[in-house]
DNA sequence: TATGAATGAGCCTTCATTCAT
DNA sequence: TATGAATGAAGGCTCATTCAT
């Protein structure tokens, strides 16, 4: 007990310089300064530097990978909607709850050597494959058109990647966290033009007041 | 002029090194050996390692910067779907003409000093402020009812890098570029969900045979 | 007593720890490990990795010093050469009987500190000096020619410790003690030539068949 | 040419450094330090500590090799005896020559790890084949009625081996070179009794004054 | 006495940058 | 301008030893 308390100790001292410095800026130095120990004590815990961060993102996406479940089509199951909602929603308060795994995952996780990144892109693969699945499941029920099932799956990892890494960047609490996993769903699923994209098409001939002020903006 | 060569040489050297290796496993040896010169004629042209990718990353930042262009509205110009379209189509193309710095960019720009990051988010954001300008456009017009443009422009964002940074990973050139650009804008714009999210809001009673294998799947 | 048998119990470890892998290859954990005991017991019984060591050379030598006796000469004792052939033959058998002992005092006790040097040069002098003194012996009995006694005995002393230090490498009890005994004590004292050295100095103008191949031979 | 300077200069202080402390009291900050370069000089010209240890034993190796020669046997050749001399002769000088060399070989060369280990062994069998081989072709002349030659030649070695530590260790030109030389071929051959073992076998009656003293010595 | 967690000095090695030629 | 030898700060890691329990 003694033990485990003092791994989580240094661990999240580690995950607080990473997040704040990125793993090659940090040093063990940096670490066990933080963590109050010394020098010897961090590698009677963990191997290396090396080591203690690969914990740290596998910590992560075991919890996540945890907490986000297959959509499974069926009578007495929630509309598929509701587990996709769900899924979001828990990934999302994932995220939020420990700022600086997402800051670490999303912006520094990537770069430092073939595994690490193979890793990496694996977890980001299943969860790409996880939407695409979505996406094939909304295909056969007639209510998708896109074929590119593939490209859809990314175009929405994305989109909640880099929401996620922008709410956490900004370190603002911006809204309600359910108001933004709905807004999250809805951009995701059904884009941002309410009527499709034919209303695009057209040429507008008529510049409402309230953007006209964009028409010559700075930088 | 011959000066200009011989940077264009090492700029070119090390922007391969860079895309093959990443910033901290690219040592400046990596470089001079793959541009042919000697280890001081490097530091007669850059200032720094740092410096060379700076100028790699801004570089490319202002090609891309040069070939966006503001959406207008206005009686006797396109469609502003045309203007996107077009936008989109030439930063696909800027992207995947130039692989090396696509992942660069995408991989391995951030985490270096704050400096690096900061330029690089002030990238991001400018693209991203020009996504929320042309759904303000939206809004005004009455084509779009998401409140939070932010964050619909941030997932914007975030589809159109994810799915530059798959199609460049992978390597592949995966189908035609138009079409792509299509399918992007229409992700994004409007969604992979065709009539809106009611369809998905009601439980299915009936599992189409199409995807009955999906409710217990695999990995 | 109770103390005593742990001290010998971390003694035994040490010794095979050593004579495995040498003083400086091995750490005070393989030490503990091979002994079952934890980190500080070890402390609570020798001072330091040094000073464990040195325990075990000290060990050794003073048993040697027990086993090796001045050759006496007088009418009512042992003619010189069984003095002399018996303290060979102790010696051989304590070498032999203590192989972990043997390599580490014929391979790995040089070179650690001044002080432990000067104390294992100090014992190979105390043996030197022990064979030059029966050298002189001789001289005096008018058995030897040679002058420099102190060169004899060094010698002498190369000799046996080469022949052990080969036989317990081999790890191969090669055969009958007492005959490698006889061998050594012939070899030592008498040489390899039968009738001296003259035999050596006529040039050879008949090579006899059995060596004729040695004339071109491999390595 | 620089190059080749320099790396010597860095052989010779490293060379110096380890005879004085051994491989492992020795630092590569004493090298560079001894050498008056710094320090990612020494891994300009060398890849590791190990490495120029290795090189030094390596140098001084071949330089042995080079000097011993086979001794051949035939009508038209110098007598064996003079053949073996010269190659005791020029072994002599070689280490007499370069007396830090003959310290770390003799001294610390032995434990740092396996291969090292390896290398020296090998060296020194091969040492002992040939005197091996010279044994057999004495046994074939007649000259040699010792049989087993493996343990002939270990004893040679080994003489050879503790006359030149003890030299090297005294750090005196003890006496002209060429007489010494004389002496060890002379006892390593015939050891240093005049006539054989018989005369030590007999009891003694008679203690010679000269060496009375001798029966009841000090240390 | 026994434990084993904690310590921190010390070492090897790397690599971005400088500078004499 | 070009070279490449030289520099030295910095960092990861080990391991003998201490100490609170």
């Amino acid at each position: 007990m003694e033990r485990k308390q003092r791994r989580r100790q240094i661990l999240e001292a580690a995950r607080s310089v990473f997040a704040a410095r990125g793993f090659h800026q940090s040093s063990v130095a940096d670490i066990i300064e933080e963590a109050g120990i010394a020098r010897g004590t961090f590698y009677l815990y963990f191997e290396s530097k090396r080591a203690i961060f690969g914990e740290l993102v596998d910590q992560f996406l075991v919890a996540m990978k945890n907490n986000v479940r297959r959509v499974e089509i069926g009578a007495h199951l929630p509309p598929p909607y509701e587990q996709l909602r769900a899924n979001f929603s828990r990934a999302v308060a994932l995220f939020l709850e420990d700022r600086d795994m997402s800051v670490i995952l999303l912006n520094h996780a990537q770069g430092l050597d073939e595994d690490s990144d193979r890793k990496l892109q694996e977890f980001y693969d299943a969860m790409a494959l996880a939407l695409q699945r979505a996406v094939e499941g909304g295909q056969a029920l007639g209510l998708v058109s896109i074929e590119d099932t593939e490209i859809a799956a990314r175009v929405m990892l994305g989109g909640i990647k880099e929401v996620i890494h922008y709410l956490v960047v900004q370190d603002a609490e911006p809204r309600e966290r359910e108001q933004l996993v709905d807004d999250l769903v809805q951009l995701i699923f059904c884009g941002v033009i309410d009527g499709g994209l034919k209303q695009l098409r057209e040429p507008v001939s008529r510049v409402p007041d309230s953007i006209a002020h964009l028409e010559r903006g700075g930088t």
